[in-house]
DNA sequence: TTATTATGATACCAAAAAGTATCACGTTGC
DNA sequence: GCAACGTGATACTTTTTGGTATCATAATAA
């Protein structure tokens, strides 16, 4: 049981797994599944895969040969927990925050 | 003006940059008394200083030859509004996922 | 059985990241 | 002016990361 925010937060850092993240957030899909919508190898697919599953952003499981990947929502919350201790700091500050959050979402 | 959202999450990514946002949030800092904090060397922490700052973490302000180290809440804006898009889909997960966080929180 | 398919695992490479050491430069204080 | 101080910047080393290529293995399909 190793450091779960830390490697929530390093599985979040390439955009290829946020990417993924958002793919799968609409469908659990299989490893070659996922690797259909990016310009790598299946291989590298996977290692992403396997760092997602490693911050426990995603859960694996295995139906026949195949690995299904889907998102794990919880897997979030060691993210989440972290950004909370900053609202604590800026209560005042928080009303612009999120005004701007609202203005940046698309 | 690069992608925001990546050099923010990658910002995040290490644990001594979190340490520092976590510093900075009781006390903006200059260089020389953030690095007091860590087991590195002066260099090491303007580094990190610097990539918060690309990030939009960090506001740097200089006072005579010192540069005075700040939060900026809204750096985590984009971090916050790209985690925003998950609630929209586990609407009913996210009891679970708040109810985690506050168990999670010391 | 045999061929195909989906995956796991390993070795390897290039680029990026984290850190140190060092020096130059502007600011402060005497 | 001159020394000390805080910082910026560069060069360099080591480790980590993102990627490919390749092969072994288990499951499926004919």
């Amino acid at each position: 049981m190793p450091d779960q925010t830390q490697n929530a937060f390093r599985a979040l850092a390439d955009p290829t797994r946020r990417d993924i993240m958002r793919l799968l957030s609409a469908n659990a899909l299989t490893i070659a599944e996922v690797s259909t919508h990016f310009d790598m190898t299946r291989a590298a697919v996977k290692k992403h895969l396997t760092v997602l599953n490693d911050g426990g952003l995603i859960t694996v499981e295995a139906r026949g040969r195949e690995r299904i990947n889907q998102i794990n929502p919880l897997g979030l919350a060691p993210v989440l927990s972290w950004l909370e201790f900053f609202d604590h700091f800026w209560d005042d500050r928080l009303a612009d925050l999120k005004t701007a959050i609202e203005k940046d979402i698309q």
